[in-house]
DNA sequence: ATGGCTCTCGCGGAGAGA
């Protein structure tokens, strides 16, 4: 089974690359965010076509995610208990015996800013609707979390600590979701390696490797141990032709 | 380095992203 992450960064301006990639890489399980996009725009035919049902929890023009299925999955959950008047952010649904859930993490702006203590508050709702989970089943929990988790998560090392995405207060807030009981599945499979997910569109950062690694695919135990392989799609983060690339790249793991 | 791209809204320029 391929389970996957992506922000597309805005779905109406992506929607040819990201039925390219379904198409070439086949997952069986995809969450998307930064839709952009009112649940009721979204174009359910152009990915019926291409084989994939979605469940989306939409938004105009900012935030939104969605979970692209081969087969129609259940509903569980739509919105972050506690705080849905901060966008369109979470999505959880049952396919098959997995639990999935994606997630598009508040930014923050700057540590100056309301939404900084708003970002810090809302992982901190998150880890407590994680909890009231049954943890001994299968379950995901991906997206964008837009924190770098460690030094070796950003391309300038520990030179970014402090910085908004890699403060002690962020990265407390990300350890204490993790210790509910979840594995960041692509550092569990590639301990040492230094690889990042999203790279800014200015100044060739994308070509001098100057990245983050913020995308992730979290997993509980029963997961975990049935982790075949991990990999960022770096492919995808590049133009195709007249096709622009979201900056983002997806990530894509495979469970036996 | 002080947001150097890209998206959205909506029709001009601004806000947001990370």
């Amino acid at each position: 089974m391929r389970i996957a992450t992506w922000n597309i960064n805005g779905l109406r301006a992506r929607l040819e690359l990201v039925k390219r990639w379904l198409i070439e890489r086949q997952p069986d399980v995809v969450g998307f965010q930064e839709l952009k996009t009112l649940t009721e725009e979204f174009p359910h035919d152009a990915f019926l076509e291409i084989g994939y049902h979605a469940l989306v929890h939409g938004e105009k023009a900012w935030n939104g995610v969605a979970i692209l299925t081969r087969a129609p999955a259940e509903l569980v959950q739509t919105g972050l208990p506690g705080e849905t008047g901060f966008g369109s952010r979470l999505l959880t649904a049952r396919i098959q015996d997995l639990e999935f859930t994606t997630v598009y993490c508040p930014n923050g702006k700057t540590l100056d800013h309301a939404d900084y203590q708003r970002k810090l508050a809302w992982f901190e709702s998150l880890t407590t609707h994680w909890q009231h989970l049954e943890r001994s089943a299968a379950a995901v929990l991906c997206g964008d979390f837009n924190i770098v988790p460690t030094p070796l998560d950003s391309w300038q090392g520990k030179k970014a600590d402090g910085e908004i995405f890699h403060t002690v207060a962020e990265r407390e807030r990300f350890s204490a979701l993790m210790g509910t009981g979840l594995t960041d599945l692509f550092r569990h499979h590639a301990p040492d390696e230094q690889a990042y997910s999203w790279w800014d569109y200015r100044g060739g950062a994308f070509h001098k490797r100057q990245g983050l690694r913020i995308d992730l695919i979290l997993g509980t135990r029963a997961v975990r141990d049935r982790l075949e392989s991990i990999y960022i799609d770096r492919e995808y983060r590049k133009k195709q032709g007249d096709l622009t690339a979201s900056d983002h790249a997806p990530v894509v793991a495979v469970i036996k």
